[in-house]
DNA sequence: CAAAAGTTTGAACGAACGTTCAAGTATTTT
DNA sequence: AAAATACTTGAACGTTCGTTCAAACTTTTG
């Protein structure tokens, strides 16, 4: 009585214990999955009846959806400020490491802030699943971004084939997919050699090694007729 | 019964039962996870009863464990074989692309062998979970070969970054399994650009953008001190 | 041919699943 | 203050889950 007392001293409107269950979603879906996880499990762990993420959620689904768009709009916002700041024309020529890094870096900073790590995991996990057409939520929510951020490396490099850059742009989110998701065997095979927790380090390097493998690609392959 | 007599007289001795539960398991794991699927779904695809699967595989894990490990052997046979031919010391010295190659080609061409696509996939999907490290399968069945890459990568490239080398290994691995657990996005972003499912054009595109990123490396710091 | 070992089967176990409902308490609106 | 809305709760719904068991059948072994 006195625990349910002191739990509800702390909602203000019931908000809060809707964003508490969004917490517990967020983080057991990231860890196991959408089918790894029950209504039940997600309910205890927030100190909330089971009943209520189905009232505020309406169902497992719903919850799944409703924790992976809390946080996509922010994060997208910072992406396309990052964007179009490397694209500004007065900045001279668009830079293929801005553009890499303004793909790369709310991504990875976002781990270290509270429930980042949880929701860049889940996120990753979504985007890496087979399943995830039928959902059509990284459809909705990530592909519009997704086709912006591959017109702009195509600006910023105007002479390389289109294929090429459209291929890069895959093996870069697959990297970066598979370093944010499942960072324990990049940690497990280099040993220690690569600081995948650092966000900085991380940064540094996949943008100088995606950067590197596309810049060459200009200078080598003759892409003009008329030359 | 006529059914149930057809069925029988295409077994010999049960084995066949047992690969045909192994097929399904295999095929069903990779498109919704371990967690996606019920053992119940597995039997009933294979015709067998339900009880069987866990006669031939103890548990749900046992028979998910037994579909990864049935064609690992096969498929690192063929990437050492491919990998011991890179670093053949009398076709001079180690080249990257040829470590890249057999780093792909057998993952990629497996899923045009029957019931190939589907085992990349669930490898693919389980190589990429988080909970990955708790089953500890892919640390078993792949961390051995992985290093064993990595140490050739290191000897193509002798004065690249052992750190940058690291990176580089797990930046393909990660563009590598997004392409085979979810080419779909491929497709759908690139609009027909990228033709993901083709085979030699996936290993092209892949060995030659990662190759390109690293060449640079060898190519500044100055490698051959005797030409 | 008998015994043993290996395989197949249907039925059942208890537990956990997602969802729903009616009754309750807060909060907001009129 | 009364009515309406929003939130919370415990219990229960029917279904499905992974696993187990005893009894049958088939094949191999002695």
């Amino acid at each position: 009585m006195s625990a349910a007392v002191a739990a509800r001293a702390v909602n203000q409107g019931g908000e809060r214990t809707r964003e508490r269950i969004l917490d517990v979603a967020e983080q057991l879906f990231s860890e196991h999955g959408l089918d790894g996880v029950s209504m039940r499990q997600i309910a205890a762990r927030a100190c909330a009846p089971l009943a209520l993420a189905n009232y505020h959620f309406t169902s497992k689904e719903g919850l799944y959806r409703a924790a992976l768009q809390r946080r996509i709009d922010a994060v997208s916002a910072e992406r396309r400020a990052a964007l179009s700041k490397a694209c500004d024309a007065r900045r001279g020529p668009v830079s293929i490491e801005a553009v890499f890094e303004a793909l790369a870096r709310p991504w990875v900073e976002l781990r270290s802030r509270p429930g980042g790590l949880a929701y860049t995991r889940l996120l990753a996990r979504e985007a890496g699943d087979p399943a995830e057409g039928r959902r059509g939520i990284i459809k909705e929510l990530l592909d519009p971004i997704a086709r912006e951020f591959i017109v702009a490396m195509e600006k910023a490099l105007p002479h390389a084939p289109r294929t090429r850059v459209n291929w890069a742009y895959h093996f870069f989110i697959g990297a970066l997919l598979l370093i944010l998701s499942n960072p324990d065997r990049v940690a497990r095979l280099s040993a220690a050699r690569c600081d995948v927790a650092n966000d900085r380090a991380v940064i540094r390097e996949i943008v100088a090694f995606f950067s590197a493998a596309l810049m060459p690609a200009v200078a080598k392959t003759p892409s003009r007729s008329k030359a």
